[in-house]
DNA sequence: GAAACGCCTTGATGAGCATCAATTGTTCTG
DNA sequence: CAGAACAATTGATGCTCATCAAGGCGTTTC
């Protein structure tokens, strides 16, 4: 099924939403710089949107000033599609050169009616989104913080874009993992250097680490 | 737009999903005793639901011995539906005589190939379903048990079947809502104690409340 | 080159919550 | 009706993590 290797295969500079029925006319690109927005809490939702390059975070600032961050988006996966007309969430670039293939949502709407198979997989793009919220929601549903950053470390690993000889890269901050999994920097700081000391994982850089014991992370992170 | 109104009202004895195009031939109807499971871990996925009368919960058992509720099922709420041919959560009735309504996952795929119409609203009804999702991450975002308490009560305000003059229901047990909440129960109990010495809501018995200070109860959660 | 800034790490301390334990209330069962 | 099983509450204690604070490191800016 093409559908389910949406989200985690990346076939560079080609939108996978686009490769099976050619919307490729139909997208416009477009080209973002570290911070800058996609679109913002409350706007309009009349568009569909396809990360191809770079990464980006999907987020909401809480009224006491906290932040928290829904989901991180890598190459392939989709967004931007909700029930409602306006957005709830602001979808902000965490790297630079961050590209996106935007979609009007009122065509892809006509062009489900009329393509039954394009309507699909559209359904089941939605149907596996649902399916990885839920495994988020096991996630944050971790009481201790260790349990948490092993989670997410594997999470990011089968997601993000494969580098060589199983480096994986983390193109987001400490603090977006902290927003991410709703703890303090500093307990995410801290388990990463526990998890380093017990040669769990290994860091190349601060944005680039290694799984060196995948049975002890996964062991950690209880399921 | 009907499918919005899908999971928030309640037309009793008729599953909304049936109600606009007449699928009531196509569904089964099931009724099940407080602790039945509609379907378990690991089963096929080959059925779509609706609960029409009761509550139940759709949850997991961790490695750990944790149990994580992802979410409760109130009357008018589809489920059922994954990417996946196996489901990753099991469903279990709360309520006695909770009863369901099961559609064939086949039956329905080929009835959305052939009306688009009827493919828009499963969509709608997915598109919906993830909104729910992210509201609810934010929930399990909040680090202070008694927002996450407070964020609950609004939202079974909410979605609970209305009883008389404000009367809000509990069907579920308190470790139920410790499951959801990932916080455990004796703190469930301390910040319902706390919200009634209070004047924030007010008890009947320990299954029904009545929202005293809605402000209050909505400033304590912060969105 | 120095200063300024953002990001990451480490240390110290206290607050909030999990945990253990005990009691009461409620429902089920024979 | 009594006893059992479960549900809910309350108290006492210790642990985890948030918070405050400081310093290191890399990048940017003038």
């Amino acid at each position: 099924m093409q559908l389910a290797t949406l989200s985690t295969h990346y076939a560079p500079r080609m939108p996978a939403i686009a490769r099976p029925i050619s919307l490729d006319s139909l997208g416009s690109w477009h080209s973002y710089e570290t911070g800058e927005t996609v679109y913002g809490q409350e706007d309009r939702s009349d568009y569909w949107y396809q990360l191809v390059d770079g990464a980006a975070r999907q987020c909401t600032l809480t009224s006491d000033g906290r932040r928290q961050i829904v989901d991180f988006l890598m190459p392939g996966d989709l967004f931007g599609f909700h029930a409602g007309s306006r957005h709830d969430w602001s979808v902000e670039c965490i790297t630079s050169d961050t590209t996106v293939v935007r979609f009007q949502r009122q065509q892809m709407e006509s062009l489900m009616e009329s393509d039954p198979h394009f309507a699909r997989r559209v359904r089941e793009i939605a149907f596996a989104s649902i399916d990885r919220m839920q495994s988020r929601m096991i996630l944050l549903g971790r009481s201790r913080a260790l349990e948490r950053v092993c989670g997410f470390l594997i999470e990011i690993a089968s997601r993000a874009p494969l580098e060589t000889e199983g480096i994986v890269g983390l193109p987001m901050s400490r603090y977006d993992i902290a927003d991410y999994l709703a703890i303090a920097v500093e307990t995410v700081s801290r388990s990463l250097t526990t998890l380093r000391s017990k040669q769990v994982i290994a860091f190349l850089d601060t944005r680039h680490f290694r799984i060196v014991n995948r049975s002890a992370l996964e062991a950690q992170c209880c399921n």
